[in-house]
DNA sequence: GTCACATCTGAAACCTATTTTCAGCCCCTG
DNA sequence: CAGGGGCTGAAAATAGGTTTCAGATGTGAC
């Protein structure tokens, strides 16, 4: 790629909105070259010609302007009208997903599983906000056939930890990966040799010291009106269900017709519609 | 608009894509005018002419485009690798998120916030997965120094809900809407004349009959591997999200100091980071 | 039924934007 | 520093978009 030729590029690529915008001649004007100039980086970039280039452009202008709905990334004030704290949550929760799905290691992930599957039992730790997802998590294994139990009070978690042995799962849930109420049930459950699996925001705190697997979730900024819990919790919410589906894929003879089961015991206690 | 120029406008509404990669002339052709035809329609819509239209195309055409991920959006498969079950959970759930956002009435949403902005208590039942729910809302809701409680037990709800009166708020929360487990301490609460709010994905259903406002959540297709319960969870976490927020900014002076007060009272709680 | 009017429509002229050509220039090499 | 290869932009050529205008079509009144 020749001198003006990168001129052209790199107009081309810090403002494509802007570009888009110009005519051949403009963006000549405006790069100082010529219009042959242009055309010539247009065909070096993949396209027939300056036309298609600029509608390429668009594209992208256009793109990137659905990504950031204006203003709805700014943080939430306390004067928004409710119109947007909903817009600006909502996409505040669809970009936690985006990055924990992008940062989630399925490597880690799928040992997870692997030693879930296989468990014959799986206690999970967290407390707080990260409590509610241990139960969620709970929650769902249990509806496949497993054995599974929430701990939220750390001294049972600990007791219930010295139970657990070698094939045995622990899952402890801490955003901070520093909570040490569900660290010392984890230390209690890695020591006696259970497989051990930390879900947290920081794959570098002293919870990992203890975990066989770790996955991590996204610690996305937060503000005063914005807690760090919630983003958390979105994005720990979202690894359990990365774990609930692999388990199902993975044990999907038994937890097919387990699933199918609780679903029917539920029925009953449905009230008849009115409409 | 005339019968040639509706012509045009359907194709273009049609297949925005297919247009955008046409000429003038291409296009007349294709709908059978002529290229005065289509640029008095471009003008018609809005743009300046028939240039501007077709940009305007090629930005809708990306957006497209990157809407619908390349098969993240099939069901998920026994078989599926685990990256793709990432993927996939990740973007349904944000899909939820976004039909939630857009299904969300502000106005009920307000009404809500006012009520439990006010109120003396609040109870809030739940049971399952919904049950989750009721207590992260519990827990948000205390840390901004309400009263707020969450009833798993159907029975203490009721015994509960008969201590309401008016200026109180019950919550109930349930996806089918017809919960009988929920159902019946929201109408107890109604009964004794506390503010009563259903979030729950069947507006339609018995659970709104006793119900003074009602947030809707998005109700997504569900399959073998896509429980329902997973997509109502985000769903209403988000309408609880959006209650917690609007509560706190409309009680800020009282929110923010108790916010700060219980992030300090945790603090000691965790343990020194290791590296 | 038919005439007058208003409106719509497309062919062609016109003009703008893009592409191609080509001569000059710069820079590298021997 | 002379020769040559490749880069560059002015200008011609062309493709695509816009405007004009005359004919077609439909509509309502008589």
């Amino acid at each position: 790629m020749t001198r003006s030729m990168l001129r052209v590029a790199e107009a081309v690529a810090g403002d494509p909105a802007g570009c888009a915008a110009r005519t051949v001649t403009g963006l000549a004007e405006l790069t100082g070259t010529s219009e042959a100039t242009v055309v010539r980086t247009a065909r070096l970039l993949g396209y027939p010609g300056y036309r298609d280039l600029r509608l390429a452009l668009a594209g992208l202008a256009a793109q990137q302007q659905s990504g950031r709905a204006p203003s709805v990334t700014a943080d939430i004030a306390v004067d928004d009208p409710l119109a947007d704290v909903v817009a600006k949550l909502a996409y505040d929760e669809q970009q936690t997903l985006a990055d924990t799905a992008a940062g989630l290691d399925t490597i880690q992930l799928g040992a997870a599983v692997t030693a879930l599957a296989g468990a014959r039992r799986t206690d999970i730790y967290g407390v707080g906000a990260s409590g509610l997802v241990a139960q969620d998590l709970a929650q769902k294994l249990l509806r496949i056939g497993l054995v599974a139990h929430a701990h939220s009070d750390p001294h049972l978690a600990v007791t219930n930890a010295v139970q657990l042995r070698s094939g045995d799962v622990a899952i402890a849930i801490t955003h901070s990966g520093s909570t040490g109420d569900v660290i010392e049930p984890l230390r209690v459950a890695f020591d006696h040799g259970a497989t051990t699996v930390a879900i947290t925001g920081r794959p570098d705190g002293p919870v990992s010291q203890y975990a066989d697997h770790i996955l991590t979730t996204s610690t996305a900024r937060e503000s005063e009106l914005r807690p760090a819990a919630m983003s958390s919790r979105t994005s720990q919410l979202l690894v359990v269900d990365c774990l609930f589906t692999g388990v199902t894929q993975r044990t999907y003879e038994t937890a097919a017709p387990a699933l199918a089961a609780s679903y029917e015991a539920l029925a009953h206690r449905h009230a008849p519609r009115t409409r």
